[in-house]
DNA sequence: AATAAAGTATGACGTTACGTAAGAGTCAAT
DNA sequence: ATTGACTCTTACGTAACGTCATACTTTATT
């Protein structure tokens, strides 16, 4: 394959492939006589793996040492980088909810203060840096920088986590194991905070797909993260009862 | 409040505020004798606009121009960003998609084409730009597109006539004929939309209270409507079986 | 076979969004 | 009066390419 095909499948331009030539970050396997870059199927792979780090903000100096390393796991990156992009996204959901309150607060429903304008922004600590050095270690000394959250926003976020896990298990069956563990977590979570009998959580269930609004508003999990709450809730609430 | 207060609240470099200050995006309300930068509080919203357009990908000069624009309306810039990262999720759980599905290829348990292993990285169409030029017409003919309020808002709009009869009737006894009529309305008006056991309804009441979240939304109505709702949700429930 | 059209190569300078230092003034507290 | 924490401006550095410019190859078309 040449520069512009490999460049048409991956999304990135061609001076980006030159680029990455030059500063040996993904060096073809083989030349034309004319000197054109013949790409491999392994050199391809090798290029998703860059872009997955650099989705992640990892400046590419980090990344050719890391490919570079000897012990490098293909395996084992798959597996980080998956667990850096949930990280992400939940992030972004951090961001939206931050909007979604800016947006209340600007209505004058609720007040906010300053520094609640910037939750999700959390440059401050780059997560991926840091997760990227525990795994890899670049350092050998990792400080133990716990932050202290509210008890709110603890609230808030396990919510948030529970919805993400959820979302994420939202394409497996309802009735599954681990689907009903995390259901189960959900019940427990909404108990303290109320009484619930299963009939009612079932209700709640039925409810997040009846209502517009609430799908709406649990969808931002994932597509159709609702209907599969209902499913669960029901399949728990039964077996419950 | 002086930069290093911004920096620390907002997570961005003080060299990152200079800068900004230095092209103009953003100019400190106002300045001691000494030449330092005082920001307001009107300046930290400014600044957290800035960085959800950031965070979306925008270059600060388009950023410059859109906070400069006089028709620039914050909402509707929320509304937006709101919808923007909400893609951008969309596009990182199609990351995370293929990831899992690469990781089944290496194993053997699936083939998977070049083309799929870029999948979620959609780079090609930026569809950042798009939006914001069709929201904010780079050109000025956009002003004629409006929207077709289609049946979605009708629903939205039945629904939001419901709660404004019930929240004028929340200081009534729920149990009273006015109040059953009403909830009556809301019974059936969810049945239309799904199939709505009494018990389920009952249960929906419940958790208008009991999940924070929802009680806020409805309470937006009338305080204590939530609570109301609950109320006359049970009685008619249990009259209705 | 000739020629155009499309693809590729190598410089080399430009750009964006800051980072990083240097040197100097300012402010609050000891 | 002096330290230490902030702040200022100026200025060069850098990362990851974009954008020409110029020249060579390959493919398609007549």
């Amino acid at each position: 394959m040449k520069v512009k095909e490999v460049a048409e499948l991956s999304g990135v331009s061609v001076r980006t492939l030159h680029h990455y030539d030059d500063i040996g970050l993904l060096v073809p396997e083989d030349m034309t006589d004319a000197g054109y870059r013949l790409y491999s199927d392994d050199n391809v792979a090798t290029l998703q793996q860059i872009l997955f780090f650099r989705e992640l903000g990892f400046p590419l100096k980090k990344i050719k040492e890391l490919l570079d390393r000897p012990s490098f796991d293909r395996l084992e990156a798959f597996e980080l980088q998956r667990e850096m992009l949930v990280a992400k996204r939940g992030q972004l959901d951090a961001m939206i909810a931050t909007i979604d309150k800016t947006l209340r607060a600007e209505k004058g429903e609720i007040k906010m203060t300053n520094e609640e304008k910037f939750r999700g922004f959390d440059f401050k600590t780059n997560p991926y840096e840091q997760e990227a050095r525990d795994r890899w270690g670049d350092d050998a000394v990792n400080q133990a920088n716990e932050r202290i959250a509210g008890a709110e926003d603890e609230l808030q976020d396990r919510m948030n986590r529970i919805y993400t896990k959820l979302a994420e298990l939202r394409t497996v069956d309802p009735a599954s194991q681990e689907a009903q563990e995390a259901i189960g977590e959900w019940f427990h979570f909404l108990n303290r905070m109320g009484h619930y009998s299963p009939e009612a959580f079932a209700g709640l269930g039925e409810m997040y797909v009846a209502d517009e609004r609430f799908t709406k508003n649990i969808d931002r999990f994932g597509t159709g993260l609702a209907i599969f709450m209902r499913d669960a809730m029901k399949v728990y609430a039964d077996r419950q009862s």
